[in-house]
DNA sequence: CGGATTTGACCTGCGC
DNA sequence: GCGCAGGTCAAATCCG
């Protein structure tokens, strides 16, 4: 014989039997209701002893409890709008009598007085919960703009101070030697720093060589041909030239040649073209590529002369929303700090990707600066690929952002409103150079209504600072707050990408690490909650 | 007219 | 060595 608890409604048989009282599906405190609300059934609950076994039908009452006398009603009067419980409990119990069950549980609205002051209690001291929370991080926001800026405006100091000391450099050795060891003393010297400044500065070291090749072609007679077999990989950022000028050191070389190959690739969902990431191009081919009926696009970053940085455009062929791009090489010259943020983030990944470790201990592109400047993309993923030919860094984007991220940008053609959104001037990315958002739109003035000539970036620079910059920042740090470890698990990803293959040693293999903090992923076990 | 884009040709690297 | 695909060049063309 088991004991437990049998169901009654109001004058009438047993509706069912249970072991206990949380057994009956819904709260025992609890009347029901007819479709119209209006008459009221009592439920009883009686504590009986019966037979486990179904052949025994024989129950022995011994209590029977009115759930609805004042004693036992948790809450006086409290009712729930009829309409809640009847979807989630009429199929409960079924009495043939459609009736709805008011269980006096807290969970609805409210349609007599006393419960709707609790209510409107509750939703205040909510309210103000909220408030505070947005507060804060309000609060954080400001705090990491200011950071950011900080932080561009040091490495712009930085750099320019970098790029006098390199000059001064050139010169002296220039002053001493031959013209072909001018030359040795050049590439050597350029070696030298980027030892420890890696990709971020290292592209400073390559301009004086970068740029004298570059105006070789570019500063000539248009006319003037340069030999093939020099052009492409004989720009000084190129594996071919520094074996022949440094060939006492082979890590170097390979470094060199890394670098040179070193990409970050960004997926985005765009309408444009191409996505503002705050440099100048032109376009210098167009080529189809295998497998993807949508062309490719070359361009080359016309910011400074002999830039060598160069980027393709290439829509994706399963989804022509989404727009890839890939970086690849230094720009040689200063940007505006409007970029800054994700242009050094994967340049930090690029860097770590690189080097094989968490970058130098500079600064310039430590984690926290990683994580600070990847934190944007928190919701998407980073795809950090160290396979042959080339070890990428992909930022995808094409994710939908976090329902913090929604909440806080507003609703725009494109899901990456820091990267794409023609008003918050995109910022992308250089593989290498910690500073290449900036001036976004220069090429997009279809957008921003900026041309894209060169008198036009001064023109430009001012409001890119006060206005866009700020946007590209507000959406950045909101990012930031709205995730904070993203930046976590980049690292994680690039060290363990490290862990495995340096692609310095010429063993890159399939070796991809995917972080992702929207969607779940077997790759990524470190962004665990 | 000058700068940007287009486009066909050419070069290079890689796999077979 | 050959073919293919990716990448680049540069003359032609477009456009503001």
């Amino acid at each position: 014989m088991d004991k437990g608890w049998c169901l009654t409604l109001e004058n009438s048989d047993p509706v069912g039997f249970f072991t206990s009282k949380s057994d009956f599906g819904f709260d025992l405190s609890s009347r029901l209701y007819d479709k119209e609300g209006t008459a009221t059934m009592f439920l009883t609950g009686r504590e009986e002893q019966y037979a486990s076994s179904p052949a025994d039908e024989r129950r022995v009452v011994l209590g029977e409890v009115d759930f609805f006398s004042d004693k036992n009603r948790p809450v006086k009067d409290m009712s729930v709008k009829k309409e809640d419980l009847h979807t989630a409990r009429e199929s409960d119990v079924n009495t043939g009598l459609q009736l709805v069950i008011n269980t006096g549980s807290d969970q609805s609205t409210v349609d007599d007085g006393i419960s709707s002051d609790v209510e409107d209690k509750r939703a205040k001291n909510e309210l103000a919960k909220l408030k505070v929370e947005l507060e804060g991080m309000n609060a954080e926001n400001q705090r990491l703009r200011g950071m950011l800026s900080q932080v561009s405006s040091n490495y712009t100091a930085l750099q320019m101070r970098l790029v006098g000391l390199m000059q001064q450099q050139k010169n002296s050795t220039a002053h001493d030697s031959t013209q072909e060891h001018e030359k040795k003393q050049e590439n050597g010297g350029a070696t030298v720093p980027r030892q420890f400044l890696d990709l971020g500065l290292a592209s400073e070291i390559d301009d004086p060589s970068n740029s004298s090749s570059e105006e070789k072609t570019t500063s000539g007679s248009p006319h003037k041909k340069i030999g093939r077999a020099e052009s492409p990989e004989s720009d000084s950022c190129g594996p071919n030239k520094i074996p022949k000028l440094n060939p006492s050191n082979p890590v170097d070389q390979s470094t060199e040649a890394t670098m040179k190959k070193a990409r970050v690739s960004v997926r985005a969902r765009s309408e444009a073209p191409m996505i503002s990431d705050g440099c100048q191009w032109r376009k210098y081919g167009q080529k189809m590529a295998k497998g993807n009926p949508c062309p490719r696009a070359y361009y080359r970053c016309t910011m400074a002369v002999g830039c060598p940085v160069r980027k393709q455009v290439q829509r994706c062929a399963e989804d022509r929303t989404i727009l890839t791009t890939t970086y690849e090489g230094t720009h040689n010259h200063p940007l505006p700090p409007a970029a800054m943020a994700l242009a050094s983030t994967t340049s930090a990944a690029a860097s770590m990707l690189l080097s094989g470790s968490m970058p130098s201990p500079d600064g310039l592109i430590n984690p926290n600066f990683l994580a600070r400047t990847l934190l944007p993309y928190s919701s998407n993923m980073a795809t950090i690929s160290a396979s042959a030919p080339f070890p990428t860094v992909t930022l995808d984007l094409t994710h939908s952002p976090n329902p913090l991220q929604c909440q806080r940008v507003p609703p725009t053609q494109y899901q990456v409103p820091f990267l794409v959104h023609p008003q918050n001037f995109a910022s992308v990315t250089n593989p290498q150079m910690p500073q290449v958002f900036g001036q976004a739109l220069v090429n997009q003035s279809k957008f921003s209504g900026l041309q894209s000539s060169q008198n036009n970036i001064e023109q430009i620079q001012p409001p890119l600072h006060h206005q866009s910059f700020t946007n590209t920042l507000s959406a950045a740090t909101a990012a930031i707050t709205a995730d904070p470890n993203f930046s976590a698990a980049l690292a994680a990803a690039i060290t363990s990408i490290m862990g495995g293959s340096r692609p310095d040693s010429g063993n890159a293999t399939n070796n991809t690490t995917n972080v992702n903090t929207s969607t779940s992923n077997k790759s990524s076990s470190f962004m665990g909650n």
